[in-house]
This record gives C-alpha cells, sequence and structure tokens, in this order.
DNA sequence: TTCCAGGGGTAGA
DNA sequence: TCTACCCATGGA
C-alpha cells in the first residue's frame, strides 16, 4: 500500500496557482490537470531511482499543500528533492515585478498579472524541457501531445503501485533505450535522432545541460548555446530562454503569427515575422509574456 | 491524394 | 543574412 505525505509551500503575492494551466505543458506527459479538483498530477523519478505521484494544490491564499504518495518510506532527503523541483517547476522563485508594474494599466495583460498569472509552468530539469520543445516543432499540437505520451510510456520508470503512469525518462533511459523502439513505438519522425543525440551527449559526452538552466547566464551566451542543440532553432531556443527565466525574445512560430496577424493586422497574410515582432518591441525583457498574455484568458 | 502543423538543417547565393 | 528544399508523422 502506497503511503501518503503533505507539506506545503508559501507563495509569492500576488499568485494564482491555475497559472500552471496558461501553458500547454500542463497538458504533457507525465504531467496531468485535474479540472475538477484544481490540482496538478506528475510521477516524478527520483535521484535515488524510486517513483512518486505528486498532487499540486491550493492550500490558501498563502500556499500551497503538495501530496505525495510513494510505495518506500520518505526520508528527509527525498521530502527536500521533492520540495526544490515543486519550487523549481511553478517559477515560484522568479521576480516578475517589473512585468508587474509594466502591465499593470494595460487593457489585456493589467488583469492577468493582477491576478498573479505569469508563472508558466516549466520541467523539473532542462533535459525534459528541451526535449519536450523539441516535439513542438513542426507538428499539431495534438500530435506532440501523443508523441511526449509514446516517449513517457515507453521508457519513463513507472510507479510500482500504478504501473500505468510513469515518470518522464531520464537522458541516461533515452540514451540506453534501443533506437528501434523509437522508430516503432515512440515514433517522433525525425526527431528521434535528435532527442537521441541530445541524451548520448550528455551521458556519453558529458554535456552540461543543466548547467544551462542558470538565470545568471548572459542571455545571448544562453541562447547560442541553446542553438547548438540540434533540433533547436530560434522558436525552440525562445521557447526555452523563457523556460529558464528570460522573456526578452518571441518564440515565434505559426501560434504567434495567426494571433498576431488577427489582432494587430486585420488578418493580412503578407505581413512579415519582423513587422508582427516589432508590436511587442517596447516590453523589452518581458515580450515574450506581453505576446503569452496579450491573448487573454484564451492563452494557450 | 495532398497539405501542413506551436520549425530546423543544410546548401548555395 | 536570405532563400529554397528537404525532412517523419499523422490528422484534415
Amino acid at each position: 500500500m502506497p503511503s501518503i505525505t503533505e507539506f506545503t509551500i508559501e507563495t509569492p503575492h500576488p499568485y494564482c496557482f491555475a497559472s500552471v494551466t496558461d501553458h500547454g505543458w500542463v497538458a504533457l506527459a507525465p504531467c496531468s490537470w485535474d479540472v475538477e479538483t484544481g490540482t496538478l498530477q506528475r510521477v516524478e523519478r527520483l535521484a535515488d531511482g524510486q517513483a512518486v505521484r505528486l498532487d499540486m494544490g491550493e492550500n490558501n491564499e498563502d500556499s500551497l499543500r503538495i501530496e505525495v504518495e510513494s510505495v518506500d518510506p520518505l526520508n528527509a532527503d527525498h521530502m527536500a528533492e521533492i520540495r526544490a523541483k515543486v519550487w523549481h517547476m511553478l517559477k515560484l522563485d522568479e521576480d516578475l515585478s517589473d512585468f508587474y508594474a509594466l502591465a499593470e494599466d494595460h487593457a489585456t495583460i493589467g488583469p492577468m498579472v493582477r491576478a498573479g498569472r505569469g508563472r508558466l509552468l516549466r520541467s523539473p530539469t532542462l533535459f525534459e524541457d528541451v526535449v519536450k520543445t523539441i516535439c513542438t516543432t513542426n507538428i499539431t499540437w495534438s500530435q506532440t501531445k501523443t508523441m511526449v505520451a509514446r516517449l513517457v510510456d515507453t521508457l519513463g520508470t513507472p510507479y510500482p503501485a500504478n504501473l500505468t503512469l510513469r515518470a518522464f525518462p531520464t537522458a541516461q533511459q533515452v540514451a540506453d533505450a534501443n533506437p528501434v523502439l523509437f522508430d516503432k513505438a515512440i515514433r517522433m519522425g525525425y526527431r528521434n535522432q535528435y532527442v537521441q543525440n541530445l541524451a548520448r551527449s550528455i551521458v556519453d559526452d558529458g554535456f552540461q545541460l543543466e548547467a544551462l538552466d542558470d538565470r545568471n547566464l548572459e542571455p545571448a551566451a544562453l541562447r547560442k548555446a541553446l542553438k547548438s542543440i540540434q533540433g533547436v532553432g530560434d522558436y525552440a531556443a525562445n521557447t526555452l530562454m523563457m523556460i529558464v527565466g528570460h522573456y526578452g525574445h518571441l518564440a515565434i512560430d505559426s501560434e504567434f503569427r495567426a494571433q498576431v496577424r488577427a489582432r494587430y493586422f486585420d488578418g493580412a497574410e503578407t505581413v512579415s515575422d519582423r513587422e508582427m515582432a516589432a508590436v511587442y518591441a517596447d516590453w523589452g525583457d518581458w515580450q515574450y509574456l506581453a505576446y503569452w498574455f496579450d491573448q487573454g484568458e484564451s492563452g494557450m
């Protein structure tokens, strides 16, 4: 029988836990969102290899309640690891006060920031976020969801109390996987090579991907390093910059083009990316979030 | 069938 | 720096 351990995490002000649903990541395995309870679920593999099930939700206006379901007993180190991962995923450490001040009186974005939105969900590791971002390129969103689900179902560590639930695979698990599994079961198309090569570069060549997950790195250098990853171009690099906490670049994709064209160019087909990007230039270091919340409640 | 999606790599100019 | 072409997958 699994046992349940609970703890709480203090939240910033203002803060809205439903912010996690502002980013599509909430719909990508192993994450899921329970609309009824307003909670975020996820199976997480801990450093010692055991998989636990997390259930995150609002506790009160000042804190979140995190429920950890585990088959093996959890010690203080386990709990510290889980707390750090949750803190990281929810971006509770980021200072958005400059963006909030800039956006306060904006017709569309103002209400969003006053409600405490803006902390877009990310993953515990940059590896997971790079893989997921690669899985959003040149493909429909529904296919992104099924591809990521197949990757998790095929390679992730199962949660012992419910073997249908799995954690996101580690770089080691991806590197060790038989390529036939990618071709026959995971089916990411030409992205198979990108994802496996990334995992191998981490495991075999010592590529320190997680060291790039540092907001203190100079943004241009970080962007260059991200773009050196096979399968990561301008769109993916800027998405990952946002993940790490730099919001000064727009991730221009077909969704961005459609939204901005409709909102600011009367649906004109001939508008260039440069012209569309100029719409948000005044937001400077906060362009990504400005675009994101300029869509209002529809969001993602 | 053909097109194309929350693009990226490569070659050639 | 810009453009053209190719790329696996699977839904429309």
